[in-house]
DNA sequence: TTGTAAAATGGACGATCGTCCATTTAAATT
DNA sequence: AATTTAAATGGACGATCGTCCATTTTACAA
């Protein structure tokens, strides 16, 4: 029923998404919605929770093959390909990230749902970047891993944009590459435009 | 009427923006959606082109302020601030922005209204990175202004992103400086924290 | 002032919306 | 097998949707 939900929104969007193509999805049957979610704006909340949690169930899978022991520029790395990977960033799950967000205006649920990035991921590249400007030794570390941060997650928005408008031109490497040109600019000793750079290569 | 009509999905969201509530904020007749724009989407197509006109208008009136014989760091400097700026970039734009391109999806004038920044402001952009990606001496200028021109890009807009869902917490002096402080990294001779540098400082 | 064309109106229309509940079907318990 | 409890169904309902047009109002020419 949820799945059928996003189905629905990824393919038509959310403003013509109705009830009745839901339940015709799902094959379910129309008095389901009210019962179980309280109507429909309870089905899209339930929804969107469950986009959320399939996104970062998905991205921490990802960053769980990192091993414990990586350097901080390989944890970033790891974050940006996994962000930009086709299991993360596909035509269906894109479609429902912007189709919410153009309604996250007055719902409390799906503006927490498009909140960018959580609290865990922001805080995992906060350290890493801290590490390697530390390294750096950069005038202000944590000034400048904030920027960093803050800088990595917008650069990963633009290019979900860029891929919601051209899904078919969307390069991927070439969207890690970009990146990667900056970081390695920022901080040359741990980047180079192929992703993180071996400590003291 | 098409102000009408942009003021409710600023308000109200697209999906729940309907005929209804644009003749009553427009206090004008039903029949006239129909008759001077063939129907709702007919409507909401002119909508969208006036929203398009709007942005790139305010947005190079805001350039054009910029001297002739300026540096290009510096037209890089007024795209960037001009783009985050209060005239261009505000609850009202922002919403709308979103409000349509949730819904781009089938509808090619929407599409085209969304598709990311215009080709002019792109060639603009690139020009001046090629040169100043050839003043500094870079390998590949023109693979360097190209990445940098779309990563630009990307930056401005995850900061429109992140203006949409924490307008009161954005720091639009925060989001420049966070874009001039890879800039610099990328061009140290020509970009510092604060924007351009002029040359040969 | 009168006549004609254009612009604007607002109500009627069928379609579809989301909600709700009387009923049926399935599962669990005695 | 009989009974109770829960789950699921799908049609009815009023509200609202977008479209369309008979009518009125306005603007302009004669």
């Amino acid at each position: 029923m949820i799945e059928a939900t996003l189905d629905c929104v990824a393919e038509i969007g959310y403003a013509r998404t109705s009830v009745s193509t839901i339940i015709d999805k799902a094959g379910l049957s129309r008095g389901m919605i009210h019962l179980h979610f309280n109507g429909k704006d309870g089905l899209m909340d339930a929804a969107v929770q469950h986009a959320s949690d399939l996104y970062y169930q998905n991205l921490y899978k990802l960053l769980d093959k990192v091993r414990p022991s990586a350097w901080p520029q390989e944890q970033i790395e790891a974050v940006i390909r996994s962000d930009l990977s086709e299991t993360i960033l596909n035509r269906y799950t894109v479609r429902i990230w912007y189709g919410f967000r153009g309604e996250a205006r007055e719902r409390k649920s799906i503006r927490t749902f498009s909140d960018t990035r959580d609290v865990r991921l922001r805080g995992l590249m906060f350290e890493a970047f801290t590490t390697i400007a530390v390294a750096s030794g950069v005038d202000d570390p944590e000034q400048t891993a904030r920027d960093a941060t803050h800088g990595t997650l917008a650069f990963l928005e633009g290019m979900w944009a860029d891929y919601l408008i051209h899904p078919d031109a969307f390069d991927r490497s070439e969207a890690c590459r970009i990146i990667f040109r900056f970081l390695s600019a920022l901080f040359p000793d741990h980047f180079d435009l192929a992703g993180a750079k071996p400590d003291g290569a």
